[in-house]
DNA sequence: CGGCTGACTCTGG
DNA sequence: TCCAGAGCCAGCC
């Protein structure tokens, strides 16, 4: 993580190059972001998701909510999609729509240091 | 500057 | 495990 990243003039940006750091296959709670954001709640980053420019290349959907499962926000299959990328990305679901932390579940930026 | 809007998380029963 | 209540903060007009 490059320190340029941590003094973006905007709050959702940090965010953004959080989520960004999610590799594919795995996913992330929203408190997961906030924490390493450090710099706000679950609820921020919540909203820096329902602002994620289209095409930006952010991997949104790599980031639910901490039950582990996909919240429904408003719009309607907007979740839907959501679930589907993932699907693509080999994370499975089980019958109540969770998924399993231990398998799929990021680990932060611990993991990518030397460890 | 003030008011409204959201993709959340923790706790208690 | 499910339900209900309280706390949280940035962005836009």
């Amino acid at each position: 993580m490059s320190a340029e990243q941590l003094d973006s003039p905007r709050l959702y940006e940090r965010i953004y190059a959080v989520v960004r750091r999610i590799p594919a296959g795995k996913v992330a709670t929203y408190g997961q972001i906030a924490t390493i954001v450090g710099r706000c709640s679950a609820r921020t980053v919540g909203y820096a998701m329902a602002a994620v420019p289209t095409g930006s290349g952010i991997p949104w959907q790599r980031v639910i909510n901490a039950q582990g499962k996909i919240s429904d926000r408003r719009g309607g299959d907007g979740s839907l999609r959501q679930r589907r990328l993932l699907q693509a990305e080999g994370v499975l679901f089980d019958s109540q729509g969770r998924v399993d932390f231990r398998l799929v579940g990021w680990h932060g930026l611990e993991e990518e240091s030397d460890g």
